[in-house]
DNA sequence: TAATAAATGTCGTTT
DNA sequence: AAACGACGTTTATTA
């Protein structure tokens, strides 16, 4: 009785409570769907009341309660919740809780119509292509990106309160900072930008540049940026993208030891 | 043949796809849990190799792929998604795209364990206290929990990039600006005060007082609150929740009819 | 439509 | 454990 997929069409709350109550045992993957009602009390406190949902239970013991609309859950709890069910007045009452966090969701279904336990396996590798990593490294593979001439030097240096995204020699001899941003930039990235020219013109004691480069920046902070007498050079990810090659897959999960 | 449920365990490639193709033209919410394999472009490109998961496409155009851990989703389409199918090579073919951001997501399954189509009534209501908004209530209601004779005046008060939170006066006359925030403040935080005291202090031409209000400040922040002369005052989400009354049930979302 | 701030944000990484 | 920044953030609100 292992199977790797149990499933049960408008089961009794018994039947149900058995595979809902084993599959949490057993670490593996359940749906429950039905009418249900929630309450959670956490960061902050709610009540869902009574309406046919999609409940999920992840075997590493997140929990997603979804309703039949919306791209987010209107309930949940981060993986590593413990759990705690129980049959009363004919329905499965079935509590999430992190006792550090003092965080805890109960679903309460009085009517199922389908409960599923599945063993899941997925070991596919997922990529993620043009992040703002990806950014970063096309400019230092091909800086003229930025402008002719621009010599980057370092990639993600440290400052105070937070890392230059790049720092490198303008064809002037000017110290440079670069900030990316992936899509259309703000006033934060503005202000970043400027933070990090202020604290390197102090300890230079030198007139340092600063480009903000992205896809865009938004219409309100181009007065900012200019009264901040900073630039902004327009590199769209898929300019990264193109540069870095179709062929180069990088493995999110191998980030870290490239980036070194 | 308008069931609200239907539902098919291990179908064939053709079977599965009937409920699919009519699920989406029928704005139903559709579960598939099967082998598959997803690409993504639009903001950035990923691509997610084979395994089994659980894919739900709802209603409203929004489309989840979620793997046997985690609490997000690794893959995703935003709801106002469209949606065209196909069969090929013995799989099927589903992609979710928005034209206007010119993001696409393609999921090809060529395994399916369970294919479900649903048409959910899900008209509860969903309660959320202890919300920032909560808490700036509470501060309008009980102005005590500033400081005895605090008077607030306004809240959400529009200024030059931004609302200030509430706008009062203390028991000396002063104007006082007041930051709040529903968790741990930061940097963040304290920069934002800043800036309304700033500004207020212009365009008033007198001193005005900016009090941080939350239920903790960030430690490394306190030396930069004093420098800019601001003040911190505790008050955590809970003291405001109690005050607002175990009662007051505020309604965050109305379900409109055309959910029926 | 663009911009701005909140979120039970979540998720990493670094201190 | 706390702090900090990025995210295909999403979501709501307002100019």
């Amino acid at each position: 009785m292992n199977k790797r997929f149990r499933l049960l069409e408008t089961p009794t709350i018994k039947q149900a409570y058995q595979i809902v109550h084993k599959g949490i045992l057993g670490h593996r993957n359940i749906i429950i769907i039905g009418n249900c009602w929630v309450e959670y009390n956490g960061r902050a406190s709610s009540k869902l009341e009574p309406g046919e949902r999609i409940v999920i239970i992840k075997r590493d013991g997140s929990v997603l309660v979804h309703r039949p609309r919306d791209y987010a859950p209107i309930n949940w709890q981060p993986p590593g919740s413990l759990f705690k069910t129980m049959i009363r007045n004919n329905s499965i009452y079935i509590r999430a809780y992190k006792t550090k966090e003092n965080e805890s969701l109960e679903i309460i279904f009085d009517k199922i119509y389908l409960v599923a336990s599945l063993r899941l396996i997925d070991t596919g590798e997922f990529y993620l292509y043009a992040s703002e990593k990806d950014m970063h490294d096309a400019i230092m593979i091909e800086p003229s990106l930025i402008e002719e001439g621009f010599n980057p030097l370092v990639m993600e240096r440290p400052v105070e309160s937070g890392f230059i995204d790049i720092l490198g020699v303008d064809n002037k001899g000017r110290l440079t900072v670069i900030e990316v941003k992936r899509k259309i930039a703000g006033k934060e990235a503005v202000l970043q930008l400027e933070k990090y020219v202020k604290v390197l013109k102090k300890s230079t004691g030198k007139k340092v540049r600063g480009i903000l480069v992205g896809p865009e920046i938004s219409k309100g902070v181009q007065a900012l940026l200019a009264t901040l007498n900073l630039e902004f050079i327009p590199v769209s990810p898929k300019d990264c993208y193109e540069i870095l090659g179709i062929g180069r897959n990088k493995k999110i999960t191998e980030f870290s030891l490239d980036e070194i």
